[in-house]
DNA sequence: ACCTCATATCAAAATTATTTGATGTGTTTT
DNA sequence: AAAACACATCAAATAATTTTGATATGAGGT
């Protein structure tokens, strides 16, 4: 059953590290290629590719293969998706509670 | 300079992880105390405690105390806050970039 | 004041995430 | 086809997070 948390999870961890949020504040700019980012950034390379692993698995980010190079880019859509699951994660349940408390 | 991308980070934490999802879940049903929560979850006292924590200092839940029972809600203004930044740290910036990349 | 209850904090252990360096894969250049 | 390049993957080391059990704190009840 479970792991629907897994993946909500996985949305939001582009967001909960440093240097994702360093990665993605370049890519505000526009779409860039490895190569520019790794010289923008504080990281080596094989750390750029493991950051962009879990930036492209979070949906927030796609990429697009030219050549030998890749190219980085924040996703509309997934951008999107984040925002509206983040919205329906904390939105109250229009539910007749009454679970409410210890002392009723 | 400094860490603004920390601030950002903790903010997220709460989505991250997911104890703390199915902590939110259950929130979504209204105001909930931790000895209700710790009925319902699959966790020990401190466990939990270290778990509200983290929510807490997300800004996504806050907590008010009535004699020894703390009880917990989902923020409305953390969550709004919470959505605002995710929607800024995707959003393109509407900038002439020339940073384009390698091939221009 | 003492006892109990609800929760927080602490410290150690366990788990997971990140960094780093080496090597692999696919593409272009020569 | 060999060399150079851009990036991915792997494995080992390191660091951060999470879990767990013990103890502390603060409120209420007696």
């Amino acid at each position: 059953m479970a792991d629907i948390y897994e993946e909500h999870a996985k949305v939001f961890k582009a967001f909960c590290d440093e240097k994702r949020l360093r990665i993605l504040e370049l890519l505000r700019d526009g779409e860039k290629c490895a190569c520019v980012l790794l010289e923008q950034l504080d990281l080596g390379q094989s750390g750029l590719s493991y950051h962009m692993k879990i930036l492209l698995e979070s949906g927030v980010v796609e990429s697009r293969q030219e050549g030998r190079w890749t190219h980085y880019k924040i996703s509309g859509k997934g951008s999107e998706y984040a925002a509206e699951l983040l919205k329906e994660l904390t939105t109250p349940n229009t539910f007749i509670d009454e679970n409410n408390c210890c002392n009723r």
